[in-house]
DNA sequence: CTGTTTGTGTTAAAAACTAACAAAAAAGAA
DNA sequence: TTCTTTTTTGTTAGTTTTTAACACAAACAG
């Protein structure tokens, strides 16, 4: 063990002043990242002091050095890893739509599983500036940091599903207008419409329809054929539907006749892309 | 400080070879991390292109940069629990505010460390159905699924920190009235008032404090003694403080004869050591 | 006090990074 | 196709960051 700190030049026990400036060194740390120039300035010492600082804490698998300085090492997690099969065709949808409707400058995506998606679509493929209104936290947690500008209608958050609904949301929405509105649904009749199961988020979306030059719908197929409780647009409300190659003749022979526009995605794994 | 959101030259649309490599290089980094030189041999490129791959997937927030190499950027989770000493003192102050001022009805958790602590006491201890108006992602994220209602001010998500600023939120939180304001402050001076970096969050924070019948800073005593941009309270604004014992006895004399209620909390742990 | 251990500063050399431009490859247009 | 344009990769030179080695200073035990 001596040899090891030889070798790395890290000393076993270490003194109060070392430690206290560790202490500092690992708060900066979370707050964002440190760069050693600065830190070294910041706390009286010379860069190679930070650097050795940095060093013994990245052995510790507390920081992770980088260029010129160090962020913190996030605490490994196992628990991700989204790689089932649904969430692989919703991601497929969605790029579907990206590449019919971008460049757009501005969006509004609404709260769900395959809008989700779609924002992730927008981070990893999107370079431009766009602007994206939701009343989704999922979709605001997703494009945090990326480079699209987020706006996150207020209101009131619902129990059961995490995002926003209400007066406040439904008030809040007028104030926007965008090039795309972009929403699933629970359910739909190819000849009657598309439906929520959720009453205040039928109204929204009911008043989401008015502040977007074009309307579409991105969904997996199996939510046609099925009802569910409130019904928050018709056929013709919506310019372009966007699903998955399951779709019957029937249905997109309907949705043609009433003027949508339909892409069927073929299901056939692009599983090894990015996105 | 966020040295690693520096604005690159990224490519706009990309070859499948460019693709392909890229995919590569993600589940390398999903397997432990990349060298560059290594993965430059193993896929027959220079080490300039892997250096622009891995720069895009920065870019990206999909991958870290290090000294020589890249790892994973883990997908940011506001709720993630890391357990540290500066975690644990938040905790504490948060559970003492929260003993002080429980029960209310309704209150203000502005964006911040330590409110997003007492956020999370919140959801612990508390079973009465409080109502918590917030412009932090983050918070709405941790009393999602909580008995609190949990009301979120619209407007622009800011881009270095998950949470709400900006005309619209300003706005919105006119409409609400709340028992007590609790807030952050990324700086404080006993004798001058509270601080914050952030010149659009200090518009909210002005504003938030006209809407509570009581008003709290929870705040580690480490940001005395500094100023930072903008000064968003006075000292006699706030009618509560609550922070570590590592406060200076002069500090807290001269927030005590401006009206300020001050409450230190015992630091029961006093573990120094970093591993 | 003296010698040992531990922490910090200084330097020269090595490694990694960047920007700029040249070459190659790919994509479109005539 | 062939020519033109755009995108991607390679090369270089110059800058910044990191390292290793050693010298000095501070802490500490006997």
């Amino acid at each position: 063990m001596l040899f090891y700190n030889k070798i790395f030049h890290v000393v076993s026990t270490k003194g109060k002043k070392m430690r206290e400036r560790q202490q500092r060194l690992m708060k900066m740390l979370h707050s964002g990242g440190v760069l050693i120039r600065d830190v070294a300035l910041e706390l009286g010492v010379t860069e190679m002091t930070i650097r050795r600082d940095l060093r013994f804490l990245a052995q510790k698998h507390l920081a992770i050095l980088t260029k010129g300085g160090a962020v913190l090492q996030p605490p490994i997690d196992v628990n991700k890893n989204i790689n089932n099969d649904i969430v692989e065709k919703q991601l497929t949808i969605a790029r579907a739509l990206y590449e019919r409707i971008m460049p757009s400058s501005a969006i509004y995506l609404s709260t769900g599983g395959t809008t989700l998606a779609f924002a992730r679509v927008l981070v990893r493929l999107n370079n431009s500036p766009i602007t994206v209104v939701t009343n989704s936290l999922a979709i605001a947690n997703t494009l945090f940091r990326s480079c699209c500008k987020v706006i996150l209608l207020g209101g009131e958050l619902r129990s059961n599903s995490p995002d926003l609904v209400g007066p406040v949301a439904e008030k809040n929405i007028e104030n926007y207008h965008v090039d795309w509105l972009i929403s699933g649904c629970d359910a739909a009749l190819s000849d009657q419409g598309y439906y929520t199961s959720d009453l205040n988020l039928s109204h929204l979306e009911e008043k989401s329809l008015h502040i977007a030059e074009h309307v579409a719908i991105i969904t997996s197929s199996y939510k046609f054929g099925h009802k569910s409780l409130t019904r928050f647009a018709k056929i013709q409300d919506i310019e372009l539907l966007v699903t998955d190659n399951a779709l019957s003749a029937v249905d997109e022979d309907n949705l043609k006749a009433s003027g949508t526009e339909v892409i069927r995605v073929v299901n056939e794994s692009q599983k090894n892309n990015l996105v």
